[in-house]
DNA sequence: GCTATATCGCTGCCTAGGCAATGATTGCCC
DNA sequence: GGGCAATCATTGCCTAGGCAGCGATATAGC
């Protein structure tokens, strides 16, 4: 295949990375502008909705499917369990894992927010048709899958938890809200 | 138009936002390790993009090109500038400003890089044809353009420096290298 | 059974970047 | 021509998140 970019004609305009990087810098702010109330932050959201998409999980997979630093997540996690939103169960078959569960209380608060999430999207989608969106995503996807593939192969696991359904229990012993809590 | 998404298939996989936050997450730092050797920040990398394309510009300018911090801005370009790579100059015309502009030696360092970028990105979108990547693009665009205009209108005014050529002179008395520097 | 290696979740540390406030300017508008 | 509001670059402050290192556990090789 001929290649697209040249070094002569390589300009910001038709640079893909230019684009993500400025409509995620223009998006993120707009998304948590949607959960201020609730003051979810788009990250939170996200755990949320890939809670609530694939079921229960581990963190470390949760970590790779929203391609975010599993150190960070813990403290994601932590947040969101002390709200209620998620759960937290040391698996028995595997003691280094934790089960991950959105509560109904979480599930409550998805739903609750999508609808604005939705409408947001289709707000600001307004002028493209469904083909275009369609094909965005289509795009979108396989450049995701693409830059995915370029990582030194972190092999996406099969999902442990996906067949089994049985876990272990509560472990929820008083967590630190935030960091730098040192009394 | 009837909108796209609805509530009740709303999922990660045809999320516009998941798909943008994704990719960002994976690609930035994979453009990053092109720069280790430079050691150039992907912002620092897509100030001297954006010098190079535009030409002279102020840092207010820079900032809403690339959609970035001004604060931040400033002590990137107090690193650019210690680096050689860049020039501040208060402008006599309106003394609030400060032109920058790339160095030979700046526009050397964007030139030595540009071929890995492209060569980059040629062999992501290595299964791309030319035909889908402009449509990439051109979604990408379209979608900026929308975000962009969806924020309480800070409105792009015409570039001060596009016409005229003229301006002040040299203005870098010893700029602290970084934040925290309080002797 | 025993050691080497990998993965899990978690923590401390550090930096980039968002936010708000500042002082210096400019232009608007009456 | 005199305020008033907007814009500029800059700064300090604070937080999210990347990174490296940890102990616990699991797995593979022998």
């Amino acid at each position: 295949m001929r290649p697209f970019y040249r070094a002569t004609h390589y300009g910001m305009k038709n640079s893909v990375g230019y684009l993500i990087r400025r409509s995620s810098n223009l998006l993120m702010p707009q998304m948590e502008a949607l959960f201020a109330d609730e003051s979810l932050t788009f990250s939170q959201w996200t755990v949320l909705m890939a809670l609530r998409e694939w079921g229960q999980s581990t963190a470390a997979d949760v970590a790779r499917n929203i391609c975010h630093d599993a150190g960070s997540l813990t403290r994601i996690l932590d947040e969101l369990e002390e709200r209620g939103l998620v759960t937290r169960a040391r698996s028995e078959t595997d003691r280094r894992v934790v089960a991950l569960t959105l509560t109904t209380r979480g599930l409550g608060t998805v739903e609750t927010l999508l609808p604005r999430v939705v409408e947001f999207w289709n707000g600001l989608l307004g002028d493209f048709t469904h083909l275009e969106i369609k094909l965005l995503v289509k795009l979108l996807s396989r450049l995701v899958d693409a830059a995915d593939g370029r990582r030194a192969e972190p092999r996406r696991r099969r999902g442990f938890l996906s067949h089994r359904h049985e876990n272990g229990h509560e472990i929820g012993h008083g967590r630190r809200h935030r960091r730098g809590h040192h009394p």
